[in-house]
DNA sequence: GACCTGCTGATTTTT
DNA sequence: TCAGCAGGTC
């Protein structure tokens, strides 16, 4: 088959709407394309087809959410064309192509070539030194959540002159103090974070435009998938560089946007037919992908969101099982549960690759994989701390910055006394107070450490050698390969042999972990003999787990629901349907941050293919307390015609379930009328659920107490006594829980 | 300056 | 519950 009869071939596979998304070539175009729709078909269909229209592969620009799903992208492409166009095209996330864009143009912005990128926890650090410096006293507030604010503001183009004008409260003005600092700080370290990723390419673009023109020139086909879940800067980019020529092509689904918190706006789909108003909307509405029992569960779910673009997601597909619902007494029942479930399907021909668990937080993983090893199931994790950001591979990346950015503070801080060298915290201060005094950089004030004299003579020599050994090795850098420099320069700093021997007294893993990245420097090297150190550096910044690890072989898949956007699988588990963990309770549950839980749990629903088990458990340990959980609201959404609730809940737990009426505002669950409750207690009749002997001396019916983690809460019932004395608590925020007191931190409030 | 220990706060989600 | 860190000791 050529490449006509292919791509013409997929092309009348599709749908109506399906083709007319691939084949419109020019003008912007909005697809709506609700879960399962075929929007990945549709994508890599139609960059085909542009460039068996006659578009250059180099001017088609696609933007993805994950460097995995950009490079499936770009494999598929391969598939219908040749991988020589397909790896042409600009495929990429939006901070790895604009991180490439400023690596180009570097000088507009005063930068070099080389910047480094600093992920959150170098952003943390960073931030931490400047409040020492500062010495700003901010209790109870951490560097990462001042970064948090930082990183908010900046998605919301705030620069720091606005938002030293509009701070207001005591703490917004310790913030504006933080990020002026913060930003300077970056800039003399030469580094960029990963919101400066996308603010910095939106200053290129606005403030030189003859580099925007160029870029427009460039990608006369822009192509965005995910799009619901683009911020404010990555529209008013994509925006600058289409609007010279509107070829832009954008997918999304509004229904499946769980990044808000991060600061995607939902808002850009409006905009976009504002901004232009001839765009065609093309709407993908049949589902290919899930049972119709799945997939009107989850349409009988987000119904619940007032506020979305109304669509008529159906399917052909067959019924299916309906929706199983398994309660457990706890955590590691659910876990052990989940795990017999497993190896029922197995025996019922399922493979373990045809299964994924679910959950709402990383946390919730270890128990489940705990019981999975157990049982012998094979799992594989996705997400969570990469590769990268282990800690002795980030001492090693640390040191390889410095090789090829002296002024990168952050990575000096956090090697220069790894191995120990004897330079602690006392010569530290010296040090940096010698080079703030005399406006230097760290480095370079430790390569002048003999004219600090508060420092110890031993101290001034191995700073000396510390920074010969830098200097020495980056010289070499620029015209030896990577093999010859890499294990040499890492040899001479100590850190080979601090892990080796850390390796064989501890039984870890770590010194393997720094022979497998040395591995791959080298091989980078041998495969790009034109790119350098710093190219591998700030490809790998951008990678996150999950672009790192491959499916393999026959095992269970296991990551967060946000973790599983844009996948699908036959049999889906979602673990911890409580009230609290999901949706998750936070510090203001405000409808919004609901109806993104609602969203992230649609997310969820819509991965199945055949098989879903929702599950729960009455009882789980947080914080190392057990407390009991009710099921979540989301259950009660879900149309109870498409659900199999096991029939454990006969032993219902013993506590109401009713919503409690003075306090909780976001316990109560949203019945629809066509949804019929599902009575799951009604075999227990309320005033029989618990005794009510109370200690008088204790607690009393009425109280309000105060809990650690729940807040303020009424006592609505005690059962028990002494060690076993257990309160029912009206907590405010997340409604009614089971306390045991001998557990629970309670404070009474008088 | 290195090492030990007791305390505290963490559990959203990620480029 | 537990990891990471501040503060103290050698």
């Amino acid at each position: 088959m050529d490449i006509e009869d292919r791509i013409f071939s997929i092309i009348k596979s599709l749908n109506p709407p399906q083709q007319e998304a691939t084949t419109v070539v020019n003008g912007p175009v909005q697809v709506i394309a609700g879960a399962g729709s075929g929007k990945t078909r549709v994508l890599t269909t139609r960059i085909a087809h542009l460039i068996y229209s006659g578009v250059e592969p180099s001017e088609i620009l696609a933007l993805t959410f994950t460097n995995k799903a950009s490079k499936e992208m770009t494999a598929r492409i391969g598939q219908i064309l040749n991988y020589q166009a397909a790896n042409r095209i600009w495929a990429g996330t939006f901070h790895s192509i604009f991180a490439r864009i400023l690596r180009y143009e570097a000088e507009y912005l005063n930068y070099p070539r080389d910047f480094t990128i600093y992920d959150q926890e170098d952003s943390n650090s960073l931030i931490k030194q400047i409040i020492k410096d500062l010495k700003l006293s901010i209790m109870d507030i951490t560097p990462a959540s001042i970064h948090g604010v930082i990183s908010r503001v900046k998605n919301d183009m705030v620069f720091v002159d606005e938002y030293k004008n509009i701070a207001s409260t005591s703490f917004e003005k310790v913030v504006a103090q933080v990020y002026e600092e913060y930003q300077n700080r970056l800039r003399e370290n030469k580094a960029m974070d990963f919101d400066d990723l996308l603010l910095n390419t939106l200053v290129l673009f606005t403030q030189f435009p003859d580099v925007l023109k160029e870029y427009q020139d460039r990608f006369r086909y822009i192509l965005v998938d995910e799009f619901q879940d683009t911020n404010r800067p990555q529209y008013r980019i994509i925006w600058n560089l289409a609007k010279a020529h509107s070829n832009l092509f954008v997918v999304g689904d509004d229904a499946q946007s769980i990044y808000r918190w991060r600061g995607a706006e939902i808002k850009n789909i409006l905009n976009f037919l504002k901004d232009f108003p001839a765009a065609k909307q093309i709407r993908l509405e049949q589902n290919y992908r899930s049972t119709s029992t799945i997939l009107n569960a989850a349409n009988s779910l987000i119904v619940n969101n007032p506020n979305q673009i109304k669509k008529n997601l159906w399917t052909n597909n067959e019924s299916g099982n309906k929706i199983d619902v398994i309660d457990a007494d706890d955590d590691n029942t659910e876990a052990s549960l989940i795990a017999n479930k497993i190896m029922q399907l197995i025996k019922q021909d399922i493979k373990y690759s045809d299964i994924a668990i679910l959950y709402r937080t990383n946390a919730q993983s270890l128990l489940l994989e705990r019981s999975l090893r157990t049982y012998n199931v094979p799992y594989q994790i996705f997400g969570g701390l990469s590769f990268y950001q282990r800690k002795e591979i980030k001492d090693v990346i640390g040191y390889l910055r410095l090789l090829v950015n002296k002024n990168d503070s952050v990575s000096l801080l956090r090697v220069i006394n790894e191995p120990p060298r004897g330079i602690g915290k006392t010569s530290l201060d010296h040090i940096m107070e010698y080079a703030s005094k005399n406006r230097f950089s760290l480095f370079d004030a430790m390569s002048n450490s003999n004219e600090i004299q508060a420092l110890q003579a031993r101290a001034k020599i191995t700073t000396k050698n510390f920074t010969e050994t830098i200097h020495r090795y980056s010289e070499q850098l620029e015209d030896s390969t990577l093999e010859d420099v890499v294990p040499a320069f890492l040899e001479a700093t100590g850190i080979f042999q601090m892990y080796k021997e850390i390796d064989t007294r501890e039984m870890t893993e770590r010194w393997q972990n720094i022979e497998q990245l040395v591995n791959d420097i080298i091989l980078f090297g041998k495969d790009n003999p034109n790119q350098s150190i710093s190219d591998y550096l700030q490809q790998i910044s951008l990678l996150t787990d999950f672009d790192t690890k491959e499916f393999e072989g026959n095992k269970i898949a296991m990551m967060t629901l946000h973790t599983a956007k844009g996948l699908e699988f036959p049999v889906v588990f979602i673990a911890g349907m409580e009230k609290g963990l999901f949706p998750i309770i936070r510090s203001k549950n405000s409808k919004e941050e609901e109806e993104e839980e609602r969203r992230l749990f649609y997310v969820g629903i819509t991965r199945a293919e055949k098989r879903l088990f929702l599950t729960y458990a009455k009882r789980r340990a947080r914080f190392g307390e057990y407390t009991y959980q009710s099921p979540s609201n989301f259950l009660y959404e879900i149309d109870i015609n498409f659900l199999n609730w096991s029939d454990s809940r006969k032993k219902a737990p013993s506590f109401s379930q009713s919503p409690n009426d003075f306090y909780s505002k976001s316990a109560k669950p949203n019945f629809k009328p066509n949804t019929p409750k599902p009575n799951i207690y009604a075999d227990k009749p309320h005033s029989d659920n618990y005794s009510q002997i109370s200690d008088e001396s204790t607690y009393k019916l009425g109280d309000i107490v105060m809990h650690s983690y729940f807040g303020e809460g009424k006592i609505s019932a005690i059962n028990g006594q002494g060690q076993s004395l257990k309160l029912t608590i009206d907590f405010k925020s997340v409604g009614r829980k089971q306390i045991m007191a001998a557990y629970a931190k309670l404070e009474r409030f008088k």
